[in-house]
RNA sequence: GGACCCGUGGCUCAGUUGGUAGAGCGUCUCAUUUACACUGAGAAGGUCAGAGGUUCGAAUCCUCUCGGGUCCACCA
């Protein structure tokens, strides 16, 4: 063995190896009690963050019960990321002097398709390099034709029984990307904007948006409200920028007597809550403002301004007609964004495909109260529970090519829809909706539709009744709403069951002076240069060690180093036992010397090897390794993955190397060699979950090319070692 | 407006059911050329943000305050 250890020399070499032998497959253990976790599928067109890096956890677990004699499955994948991928290739396009307007739509999808082609195999590799144990050979893609067929059997199923509707409802609009969005996906922003106290009719009030006047249908009040109570229910004149109109006094607890005037006009077509009382009180809707984001024919000569701009004119006429009463310049309020682009969110009237939620929210609010699922750590329950218990419809729509596009065809003589499983309807004059679902509404579907798309090839039925539900879910806590409650509510909804058993929540990973990692900002870095730099085994490690499982952690270099060092560390503890495997056996019987060939580096229990022990310290440290395999099988089974690595670290180096191989060095005989070389192989074998590589590598080295990454868990050998000593077979 | 996280030695963070404060890096002293200088032995360094409470005992549980961060939210 080389002085120094090299990551470089080993690593690709060693992945590789697991590959083709097929270690990665669950076919490894044929028998084994079967254990999942499907990966979140990577965006398939962009490099790796480090937010993926964090997967390590999952290797950890996955390495971990295949150890254990699992049928350990991890399933790859990757994500279209419909609206995501579509924004990024509209700016290249951009950049070519085009737009997406310039094609048709087939067209469009076609050439996403190549780009996204063009990227993926980049963030497959990462994943190797960071040594992960996934099942390539069962990797999904979320646009594979049979992932999408499933994708449609859910939606046709949701439809069929009544959780979907088209709705005439007031979605998120991005007038910039065209397209509309759910709740989630839209940002809130506080902002300084003038608060207009203008005149209307009898009253005045408070509005920030006096461009929307035209659309004004009502004017509300408290009911409780006593100074206005005269007016309601009657109709009052207004003076407008465009002349008068008349609009009705209606009253609704909605509208809070203390802000503002206690006086609001109420414009349905462009404001949320507005539409609320509009439906209540049936009131016309009005659309003054088009998907352009500029103000439409109605609006008289202000006809083709963007809202920005109208709001000034509007403002600036009123001004001269004496129809403001104040203007408040210092009025901070809170407005919506777009996530992606940050353009004001417009609310517009279209329709839309909606989810009902109600239903599907409270079996999800079920299965946690019964314990079906769990979640690691467990405070993350009060995100999930308070997002389902305030759920609101989701509108699953979108108005981009990039996608699945939806199975709805509307009859344009009849007005009638039809859903279907993906064909067209008989006869003629149907037309295929031109939207394309929200890419979370299949990614809600992953846990099962990637089972269901994998046929298990030895014949002994589907993954998906062997793996489903799958064991853990792990993630970044920020998606839990995105992604965790989404699949949550829609595997049950469509296998019955829930989709994952435990859900595992990792940090943000945050650049070293603790700010969120970003493109934009310039202080991303690529987790694949450290893994250069430190090898994926320190990357690995310095990931789990000293982070709590799911806070956020800054990247720290020195710690880092401290990781590389251990994996020198482990080697040279190697190597020191290599060297000495020779003389320790030079003056031995020929039994010992017929040890040293092949049998010294026999799986021995624990008890056996007390049973060889003379030393006491030998005995010491036998019982102190029994003790470690059970601590680190204990934190493994509760998820806390950085007790697992503290402990193994401390062991490791101030413990086996400091403080037990100085001692046995002036010592070696035979049997105190018997028992160094195999509580070491038991420390790579509880370390190989975490560190992968090296501990292969030198394990390999060890028993002659055996595989410590198929080998069995210590804590398991034991157990069996006990078994097999019951059954009467002689140890060693 | 609501919720959550964080505030522990110079820095980055652990601290698992409450029982005399821990690690890595950094600093200082010493040792050794050793399996490993990507080393070993040892040292200094903390009123655990602050205040109050529960308790025989609190970094840990409760309340409040201050500071940093995140998420949710239809006040026109």
């Amino acid at each position: 063995m080389d002085k120094v250890y090299n990551h470089k020399d080993v690593e690709e070499k060693i992945y590789k190896v697991w590959e083709e032998k097929g270690y990665f497959k669950p076919e490894v253990n044929p028998k084994g009690k079967p254990y999942c976790i499907i990966l979140p599928p990577p965006n398939a067109n962009a490099p790796l963050h480090f937010g993926h890096a964090m997967y390590v956890v999952e290797d950890v677990l996955i390495r971990y019960h295949r150890m254990l004699g699992n049928a350990a499955l991890w399933l790859p994948g990757a994500d279209h990321a419909g609206f995501e991928t579509q924004f990024v290739f509209e700016k290249k396009l951009q950049k070519e002097g085009k737009s997406r307007f310039d094609f048709d739509r087939n067209t469009l999808y076609k050439m996403i398709w190549d780009f996204v082609q063009e990227n993926r195999g980049g963030m497959e590799s990462q994943l190797r390099r960071l040594g992960f144990s996934l099942d390539w050979s069962r990797k999904k893609f979320t646009l594979d034709q049979d992932i999408i067929k499933i994708a449609y059997q859910t939606f046709k199923k949701l439809y069929d029984e009544g959780f979907i509707y088209r709705g005439d409802r007031l979605v998120n609009y991005c007038t910039k990307c065209g397209t509309s969005f759910s709740d989630l996906e839209v940002n809130h922003k506080e902002q300084k904007d003038p608060f207009y106290y203008i005149k209307y009719g009898p009253f005045v009030l408070a509005t920030v948006r006096p461009e929307t006047k035209f659309g004004d249908t009502a004017v509300a009040i408290n009911p409780e409200d006593k100074r206005y109570q005269k007016w309601v229910g009657k109709e009052i004149e207004v003076q407008g920028v465009n002349g008068k109109f008349k609009v009705k006094v209606i009253a609704d607890d909605l509208i809070d007597p203390n802000f503002g005037t206690g006086v609001a006009k109420v414009t349905p077509a462009h404001d949320m809550k507005d539409f609320e009382i509009g439906k209540k009180h049936n009131l016309d809707i009005v659309q003054v403002i088009g998907f352009d984001g500029k103000l439409n024919e109605k609006t008289g000569k202000y006809q083709g301004l963007y809202v920005r701009q109208a709001r000034k004119a509007v403002a600036e006429d009123m001004q001269k007609m004496g129809l403001i009463e104040k203007i408040d310049e210092n009025y901070i309020h809170t407005i919506e964004t777009c996530y992606k682009c940050e353009t004001t969110i417009e609310p517009m009237l279209l329709p839309q495909w909606f989810v009902k939620m109600e239903r599907l929210a409270k079996t999800a609010i079920d299965v946690l109260k019964k314990g079906e699922i769990k979640f690691h750590p467990q405070r993350f329950e009060k995100t999930y529970l308070d997002f389902l218990e305030n759920i609101r419809d989701w509108n699953i729509s979108r108005q981009i090519v990039w996608g699945i596009r939806i199975p709805a065809w509307k009859n344009s003589k009849t007005g009638e829809w039809v859903i279907t499983e993906g064909e067209a309807p008989k006869g003629e004059s149907w037309k295929q909706d031109e939207d394309t679902f929200d890419t979370w509404f299949s990614s809600a579907q992953w846990p099962f539709s990637t089972l269901m798309a994998n046929c298990d090839c030895d014949g002994s039925g589907g993954f998906f009744d062997r793996f489903y539900p799958t064991s853990v879910m792990e993630t970044g806590y920020d998606i839990l709403r995105w992604w965790v409650a989404r699949m949550v509510m829609v595997g049950i909804y469509r296998t019955g069951k829930v989709p994952f058993r435990n859900v595992v929540l990792h940090g943000l990973v945050n650049d070293p002076y603790g700010k969120k990692m970003s493109k934009s900002k310039g202080n991303a870095i690529n987790p694949l240069e450290l893994v250069d730099q430190y090898g994926a085994d320190a990357v690995r490690f310095a990931l789990i060690y000293g982070n709590a499982t799911g806070n956020d952690q800054a990247l720290s270099y020195p710690k880092l180093d401290a990781t590389r060092k251990f994996t020198n560390k482990l080697w040279n503890m190697g190597r020191f036992i290599e060297m000495n495997r020779t003389s320790a056996f030079a003056k031995a019987s020929t039994v010992a010397k017929a040890l040293a060939d092949k049998s010294a580096d026999k799986q021995n229990s624990i008890e056996e090897l007390l049973e060889l022990a003379k030393n006491n310290n030998d005995r010491e440290m036998i019982e102190k390794t029994k003790q470690l395999t059970n601590e680190i099988t204990k934190h493994l089974e509760s998820y806390n993955f950085n007790y697992a690595a503290e402990s193994l670290y401390e062991f490791a180096w101030h413990e086996f190397a400091d403080k037990y191989i100085e001692d046995i060095k002036d010592r070696l005989n035979p049997e105190s060699y018997i028992i160094l070389n195999t509580l070491y192989l038991t420390l790579l074998k509880l370390l190989h979950p975490f560190m992968p590589f090296v501990t292969e590598e030198i394990y390999q080295r060890f028993k002659f090319g055996e595989s410590v990454m198929i080998d069995k868990w210590p804590a398991f050998a034991v157990a069996k070692a006990l078994a097999d000593k019951s059954a009467g077979k002689p140890s060693l």
